[in-house]
DNA sequence: CATAAATATGACTTGACATTCATTCCTAAG
DNA sequence: CTTAGGAATGAATGTCAAGTCATATTTATG
């Protein structure tokens, strides 16, 4: 890779970490790229040096926080062995995300929502494919923990939306309610998985 | 009321009916008024003797489930006593809800993302106001239960988070992976409450 | 230093859409 | 049958932001 390589390189990043910043905060819709452009400080003719338009500028960042949440994934598939390390780890892994990321994770926020809301672009097929590979995963472990008799025997995919959407909503509650700061990942990943495997009730039934 | 009255309040309620299946399928920014118009039969023109601008149309649509919601959940809270059966009734009366008025629901969906994302823009106080009722009820009844002992002594924020979060996640995974007809209410109610209770683990420990 | 190539720029173009309003259409009362 | 006033309408207007491109600036090279 050479210098001018990897000159171009580094100012795409700057571009996206601007934008990444304002779509989280704003949306997507709402965000302009003359915004982008100067928080970037650049002129917004450039931002088209680097990305076709503001799709494409906004799917790069799509990709980037797809693509590092599913090598994630796959390390903790491969280095796990029952189901509730796996599914403690993953959330752990996105509490940190979290922490590290605070923008990006928004973002991730708002994209759950394209499964019921209709987008005026398609999500392109590297990003689909990334999905599918992250739903695989999480299908061929819960099917295992079941099989094996670690978990009751549910519906699989509803197992995958339910967990999701409490590590998600739980986000969403350490958003609203607590400061940054004072988050302990650890104590957090152990509340979330405890709720998830055993519930909220005192006496077992 | 006089026929003039009533002829109003219908017309009021035929635009309204128009717009929520468009919001919800294309969400607030993607859907225009032309489409509204249309959709509903009318100029757009007409609109405007209706609602004062597109805001005050959309918000006036959030009311009104925003109402319903609460009236239920009213209801549910005077007429159950354990915090397992409020929070049954509560999971049947969201995903009945649901089975009736879809886009209604999908809404919803959309709307809680308001949360993390600024929008363009305030809510009204009327919409402040039930919000805030509606949390008052649930901390009420989470506090209650966890000093007579009936669930663990988890922080209060949380579970409503978390059990919020299942239950749309778990909507989402009905909208995805089943068709609508299929759907039993009561045997999805139990699903959804005994993981929430129970937890996801076959041995307890 | 000269010159060509690559980059950066922001004024301009364009299209989309919310909102307005002059005009037309209806309806109900006299 | 008239006519006044409420309701409906859609062409016209204003705004805003994505995308373009002619020009300017920077960098690389001989």
């Amino acid at each position: 890779m050479t210098r001018k390589e990897r000159e171009r390189e580094f100012k795409k990043k700057e571009i996206l970490s601007a934008a990444v910043k304002l779509f989280a905060e704003k949306g997507y819709e709402y965000t302009t790229l003359d915004e982008i452009a100067e928080a970037a400080e650049f002129g917004k003719g450039t931002l088209y040096n680097y990305f076709q338009n503001k799709e494409d500028l906004y799917l790069a960042i799509l990709e980037d926080i797809f693509g590092s949440f599913l090598s994630n994934l796959k390390k903790i598939n491969e280095t796990t062995s029952t189901f509730y390390d796996f599914i403690y780890e993953v959330i752990e892994n996105v509490l940190r995300f979290y922490m590290e990321n605070q923008s990006a994770f928004m973002l991730l926020v708002h994209e759950r929502l394209h499964v019921v809301k209709s987008t005026p672009f398609e999500m392109p097929d590297r990003l689909k494919k990334m999905h599918q590979e992250s739903e695989k995963i999480h299908k061929q472990r819960i099917g295992e923990a079941i099989r094996n008799g670690e978990i009751v025997a549910l519906d699989v995919d509803k197992i995958i939306h339910i967990y999701r959407g409490m590590m998600f909503a739980y986000i969403f509650g350490l958003v609203t309610c607590k400061k940054h700061a004072e988050i302990d990942v650890v104590k957090e990943t152990q509340f979330v998985t405890s709720v998830l495997f055993n519930g909220i009730l005192k006496e077992k039934k």
